[in-house]
DNA sequence: CCCTTTTACATGACGTGTCATTCAATTATA
DNA sequence: TATAATTGAATGACACGTCATGTAAAAGGG
């Protein structure tokens, strides 16, 4: 079979970010929340005071502006938003206490599965496996997101510019 | 920090596959189809008069009963179904002469997929990755898919039990 | 300063994924 | 053989993810 390496790479990919969502979703069930919800609470837990727009450029999971993603949090008392006072345009976010309580309780979760995939994989294939990736993900629009994570180096601030 | 290489693994993967997809959606539109739809046409062009529960058994992108996904191929002209005469409850689903050319055109996008693949990866790193995957695909659902799917091997019938 | 363009966000629309519920057909069991 | 349990599928519900559109504020150009 012609490519058969790539097919079943690409559905690896699929199958795999199926099976942690779903791992994920269970696990945050217990918190009311979801896993797009948690990486919100995750991002402004890191920097706060963030626009929804800038809010979107730290999300993996959705590229656009999060609107309805947020406001859900904002309903939910998990996030409060304020005018900008220089942009009225702008709504800027920060985690209420509640939210903050939430967070920690998402990161003991985080933990677990953390915990499952160091299960799985050794440090040394889980390096292999991120400097792979990173080859892929270098070609695409979540480059900056990473960077802007700081999720490639162990210091949390140096996607800040 | 701490699960460092574990939590850039876990967001990798998440980019992975909503790259992946946005490339597949974008070229898939010229189709009108979306990536899900894609894979039920390939599922039924391997093997056909599946029924509902057969073809959610072989789709790596959904797990339950696949009703509505493949009902709008149906009513796109795209995919038949009769009433099994063995089951009165089932329905065996198959591609119409419509569906089968829809399916060669979808070979044609998946293999500029594939191309992309190899344009960043050499066959000896997506043998390693897909060799890493396996350890973690193992442990869930989506090992039986993959088999069913002869994802595994070139052999394109060995899941076949 | 007015007008156009750009920007931040909200919202409608559409197709998923996932779960729970319902319904009818089939199988198992008393 | 009645009846109960199981099964295949349809459907409602909910939250996404994505795109297109609309609206108001801000920036830019004349």
């Amino acid at each position: 079979m012609y490519y058969q390496q790539e097919e079943q790479f690409r559905y690896h990919i699929l199958a795999m970010q199926r099976a942690g969502n779903r791992e994920l979703t269970v696990q945050l069930k217990e918190l009311d929340l979801t896993p797009s919800q948690a990486e919100v609470l995750t991002v402004l837990n890191e920097r706060s005071m963030l626009t929804l727009k800038e809010i979107g450029q730290h999300l993996i999971c959705e590229t656009g502006s999060p609107s309805r993603l947020v406001n859900t949090l904002v309903k939910n008392g998990l996030v409060e938003g304020k005018t900008d006072e220089q942009d009225q345009r702008a709504r800027r976010y920060r985690l209420s206490n509640q939210g903050k309580q939430k967070c920690t309780a998402v990161k003991q979760i985080e933990d677990r599965l953390y915990k499952h995939i160091q299960s799985i994989y050794t440090e040394e294939e889980l390096k292999i496996l991120n400097q792979l990736f990173t080859k892929y993900i270098e070609q695409t629009d979540f480059h900056s997101v990473f960077r802007k994570r700081s999720l490639y180096e162990g210091d949390p601030d140096s996607g800040e510019l």
